[in-house]
DNA sequence: GTGAATGCAAAACCTTTGCAACTGG
DNA sequence: CCAGTTGCAAAGGTTTTGCATTCAC
């Protein structure tokens, strides 16, 4: 299990690295996606959370999570219309969503196939980011 | 732009093909989303098909499109937190999301190449589905 | 006739907003 | 100090639900 010279680098170092002001709110929310293998809810994130730091609000969770997507710290992942879930894994990925529990696990994506991906685009499109998204059965006990 | 056969044939036929139960709300829906070349959402097509019916309720307007999702006559596609979209083209492909002005468009997946995406998946991952969402600019005009 | 579909309104759900109080640099 | 952030509660937008009525077969 690599782990990226990122997770030595303290919440705050990380947040001010990428020009984000480094309140306590966030570098607790920040911990708690790094720590966190899955992908988890805002709601699920503010339950982590309020173990430590039991004043902090819902919409302060989502003002936090927000402005770690913004600046590139994470990413934010919509599957269907269920909770938007967040995942610090910055590598180019695909998730894979399995139907039977609602986990989600990242599957990794070599560049050489987002390159090919991207070339079914027209001329003059241009994408800034590109979504995989997998629905369907996993080995069972493969997820969580 | 090649039309494919089941424009010929009437929505309650597709319907009854389906296995759903042909009614009236459900045949106009169904044709409000064939004839609409764009992505609309229950909304867009709720205000559609109540110039044609104007006793149709919202409701019913989503339980027609989740029908007619489930039996396989469209797809939904989820953008960010966006509402829910509905679209009739089957054919394998990708939406590019503009950026710009919101609007989407089907890209053409070409199936080697849906094929080489899947083989991303590990053994015993089974996927039944594969969404593929690009954000970004496209050329001036070419939406809408 | 009967199980399924509709229409309506209310509820549910996730997320955002407004605003006063606070805080990090 | 002061722009930016927090916490709270209320509002927002989309989708679902409960239930009586109606409909398709």
């Amino acid at each position: 299990m690599a782990v990226t010279k990122k997770y030595h680098i303290s919440a705050s170092e990380l947040l001010k690295a990428h020009d984000v002001r480094p309140t306590p709110q966030r570098e607790i929310v920040l911990k708690s996606i790094l720590e966190k293998r899955d992908h988890p809810t805002a709601d699920e994130v503010f339950a982590n959370v309020k173990a430590a730091m039991p004043g902090i609000s819902l919409a302060t969770v989502y003002n936090c999570l927000e402005a770690i997507v913004s600046c590139g710290l994470a990413r934010s992942v919509n599957f269907e219309r269920s909770p938007t879930r967040y995942c610090h894994n910055l590598h180019p990925h695909a998730h894979f969503c399995n139907e039977e529990n609602g986990s989600t696990e990242d599957i990794d994506l070599p560049a050489k196939l987002l390159t090919k991906i991207k070339a079914i685009l027209p001329a003059g499109y241009n994408a800034s980011s590109v979504e995989i998204i997998f629905r369907g059965k996993a080995p069972t006990g493969a997820n969580n």
